[in-house]
DNA sequence: TATTGTTATACTCTATAACTATA
DNA sequence: TATAGTTATAGAGTATAACAATA
């Protein structure tokens, strides 16, 4: 019983410090910085960006589930949504059963838009130069797996 | 010469794709949710937060320093410290040499504020319990050597 | 009556410009 | 003259409230 509780311990532990290696790599980090960086050179509100990606990455969505997506207002939305359709990224189409419903839809100019963000961002961080091609495989099949396990979870992105 | 080029192209499809695992878990994820919970919870603006994050972690720094530090306009961090002052977290004080300098340094409560950010901050994402023992012994190991190693890199913060 | 989306509005976060004090 | 910091102000980004259209 205190062995079990001990070994609770220590993987608790060890989950703490792997989450906090992670996120200490990207608050008030490269990641941010890179991501504004990649935000400016499209010209569009970071916000926009992550909308794009969105709607890419998941097909496209109605107004209200990029809403719930993104835990923000509807109306926040519609500004975005202004912002790149304006931009010729995304379209707004009707939905074929429900009218009050508006689907946005990525266009071709959105999709590589999307594809470029996508180049600047994962250009890698220069200090990941410290490990070797089998530890930088082993870190990637374990961040893999963690992220592929976290999009299966509902409510956690 | 062709396997030299290889190699590197290997290398640097791996970095790219470990990069992309490890942003992926933070754009627009549980990462960034967590954290604005942790600022809402302190009752300040995560900028704030960030300021008080930076001037625990890296000793009293004056106010300089840190605009340099958050590559922001020095305005800024008069607003920022402001906020934390009047909280209570940290002091400013003065620079025993130079008198146009305000040194900003940590109160007792701004150090019990940072632990209980840095609790809320470090409980692990929920997704990590798909790797055992082993594996997150091995991810915490990985991006600690690139966390230091981004620590020394000038600029890279 | 409840839901989708928009408009109008206000509040927060961050930057720019002008200023004071010190070096 | 140049540098540290502040104030006043303006601009993004984001939310709240009231509204129109559809279900």
């Amino acid at each position: 019983m205190s062995i079990e509780a001990d070994r609770d311990t220590e993987r608790h532990e060890l989950a703490r410090q792997s989450w906090q290696a992670l996120y200490g790599l990207f608050l008030n980090g490269e990641g941010q910085r890179r991501f504004m960086d990649a935000c400016a050179s499209c010209g569009l509100p970071p916000g926009a960006v992550k909308a794009l990606m969105q709607v890419v990455d998941h097909g496209q969505s109605s107004m209200r589930e990029l809403a719930d997506s993104f835990h923000c207002d509807p109306s926040y939305v519609t500004s975005l949504v202004d912002a790149l359709e304006q931009a010729g990224l995304v379209e707004r189409r009707l939905h074929p059963t429900d009218r009050r419903v508006k689907v946005v839809a990525v266009t071709p100019a959105g999709l590589e838009m999307r594809e470029d963000v996508e180049q600047r961002l994962s250009e890698p961080l220069p200090s990941m130069d410290v490990l070797d091609n089998d530890e930088l495989r082993l870190l990637r099949d374990l961040l893999l797996k963690v992220h592929h396990a976290s999009l299966a979870a509902p409510g956690e992105r």
